[in-house]
DNA sequence: GTTTATGCAAATTCTTTGCAATACT
DNA sequence: AGTATTGCAAAGAATTTGCATAAAC
């Protein structure tokens, strides 16, 4: 869409999504850059970050809002492909590298589709005695 | 879980899931019920119903909550088997008596999916030339 | 007569808007 | 120089909390 410029701002924000596959929450990133990035403009990149297809977003069961860089993703439907993955432990979210297949619904036309996985992650697994 | 009284509000409230398969979002509910409930009693009880069972919840791309009836879930786990569907031209929002099963994903327990479709619903595409 | 539910006002949390000041090309 | 970006304060929307009152068992 709209042309990206290359601020100080971007590049701060952009440096937070060091790993390709680690969600971080917006009030996250609000909270990290607080002392270098007005939240405003905080909220303002994401969005554009977004519709440019730089990243994309979802939403937990908590409501709360997160974003990920977008490898395989292309720009159209982003996010729409992988599932994500939350700990209900740790809290850390991620992306997923496989592709769920949108399901075939009788009389509708689906065209987007979302999947949340909940569980133990990796770490949290080798911690509990499971 | 806790013992739910057979109070009015309860009554009002529950008249509103007449069709056990359309969802209604909780701002809606809030302003459908604003002569005959103080919304935090709405809320409230939304959350009391859906802890013991009677109704579940989930969030849209928008992060609006949506809540619909159990009919076929369980207390324990509710609304994690079966999808959600949103029309993204009419905005409406019903579950899907579908099952998806839950992937299996390498070095993880998944034990929670959850599913949000979008497109377009019966009565929509209909109304469309497609 | 207790216990739980309700209403009201205010607080919280996350996000957005309007506008003047600043940075980028 | 001219346009897009940023910061700040304030507004907005959804939900929650504390507490006094009212309803249910």
């Amino acid at each position: 869409m709209g042309i990206i410029r290359k601020t100080q701002s971007i590049t701060i924000l952009l440096n937070e999504f060091a790993d390709d596959t680690v969600a971080i929450a917006a009030t996250e990133l609000a909270k990290r850059l607080k002392t270098q990035l007005n939240k405003t403009t905080i909220y303002r990149l994401l969005s554009k970050l977004e519709d440019d297809g730089i990243v994309h977003s979802f939403l937990d069961r908590n409501g709360t809002k997160w974003y990920a860089k977008c490898t395989g993703c292309t720009t159209a439907k982003h996010a729409d492909i992988h599932p994500h993955f939350q700990c209900t432990d740790c809290g850390k979210v991620d992306c997923l590298s496989i592709e769920i297949p949108i399901p075939n619904i009788p009389n509708r036309k689906v065209t987007i589709s979302q999947m949340l996985l909940q569980g133990k992650c990796e770490h949290c697994l080798a911690q509990s005695s499971d």
